[in-house]
DNA sequence: AAGTGGTCTAGACCACTGT
DNA sequence: CAGTGGTCTAGACCACTTG
């Protein structure tokens, strides 16, 4: 199974070449033209076609397979990933196919203030006790469908943090604009049954099902940047992931 | 803050170079001989004083990296992440605790049969519909408590199941036995409430929380070798993970 | 035996950060 | 400015799978 395509390198762009590779092949991919099962060339082959070096053609290479759109095998070759996959069960995934497919999630602040910090949240966020941070309470919904309570707390440290900006844009991007980067963050994801008060808030019966979410988020520098703890309805969210064997 | 870390490198170990390297800080990080906030020496004075290459010992950082061990800042250097980040909130994780604390989860075989795919489970296997494949219902348990009820779908290609088999070992070591490799899967994590058959058999109340994965795993071909429908006492289990940007 | 991915080397230049 | 990680090259040898 030979391939016809076609990929455009820019040797000038500031974007890495193993990174402008590794997308043509995933939006191929995504897009059908490369269907599933297909056959890749060999590396080598490849690399000279795209007039690049083999371990930056590999990169490009880990990279699909970590996204999980391809399979190595040594001796073998490299394959693409059948698409049942890829695809979701249910409307579970309704959150990101929505926001993938253009529509903007709204947010709506329903409690902004600083705090003196409880312990755990202090130790989380790696604070002496009693700092002060601050503190919000968001319901985010789409499309005018009410989908989750999102409760945060940051270091003052992280900037300037008002109510109009939060309504306005991701807590994310507003932190971003300031000059902290997100680097990573550790999340643990579990279920609850929603109260009274979540339940009116989020549009549910009391005792329907929730997914918590509770994160914690670092900046470049390791330094913990953000503590979340969220409920989302579960009829329409869930959390989807690909774990690799090493 | 110096390094004086020893690594011992066996370069006659059939286990690569910057996996030895990797799992040696790794090993340090977690038991404290590289405390958080410490700075690691450079990438190319680490690779002398272990006699590699730099792109070798940056492919060992790449790994701590991933695995939310260490954060790498362009033209300042290479961190050890606070442990913070690592720790588990409240009692969530308990079963991968208890699990790496050297206790063995038990499984008891509820339904063991083959049975010819509903359309759903087909689609997920990419097998033709009405194909006949394994079904297997089973309960684990830690400890004598009750964590979850695990539903399976494999096609017949995996080799020979046993009942008995299935209760001494996990379902993923009796299908490595057999030759197919687990390579990697994709997951749903989400919430719903037990009814009362599955309220029942955990020892909850029925409306009790739980945690639902939905599982598809493929081998090192790419070919779909389970389907997974499961549901664990949200109080015993939840899911964490660790996400990076890029 | 031929072909594949997996590992490794010894350099090079660049982009970014701090002083 | 010096020092860092980020990217890239052009090879080499090995381990594994398949015919």
């Amino acid at each position: 199974m030979p391939d016809d395509l076609q990929i455009d390198i820019d040797r000038g762009s500031p974007v890495p070449l193993y990174h402008q590779v590794a997308q043509a092949f995933e939006q191929a991919i995504r897009e059908g033209r490369l269907p599933p099962e297909t056959k890749l060339e060999n590396e080598i082959d490849l690399a000279k076609r795209y007039n690049i070096s083999r371990p930056t053609l590999r990169q490009a290479m880990d990279k699909l397979v970590r996204d999980g759109l391809v399979v190595r095998r040594r001796g073998v070759g490299t394959q693409v990933v059948g698409p049942r996959v890829r695809r979701s069960l249910k409307l579970s995934s309704l959150y990101n196919d929505l926001r993938d497919s253009g529509v903007q999630p709204t947010t709506s602040v329903l409690t902004f203030e600083t705090v003196v910090s409880a312990d755990e949240v202090a130790d989380r966020l790696g604070l002496p006790a009693e700092t002060e941070v601050y503190h919000l309470r968001r319901l985010r919904s789409i499309d005018g469908q009410r989908l989750g309570i999102m409760e945060n707390y940051l270091p003052l440290s992280v900037g300037t943090l008002t109510r109009e900006s939060l309504e306005q844009d991701g807590l994310y991007n507003v932190i971003r604009r300031q000059g902290t980067d997100f680097q990573m963050a550790h999340q643990t994801v579990g279920a609850t049954v929603a109260t009274a008060d979540q339940a009116e808030l989020l549009g549910v019966s009391p005792g329907s099902p929730l997914v918590t979410v509770q994160r914690t988020a670092l900046d470049s520098s390791g330094t913990a940047i953000e503590f979340g703890d969220h409920v989302y309805r579960a009829d329409l969210y869930s959390y989807e992931t690909t774990l690799m064997n090493r």
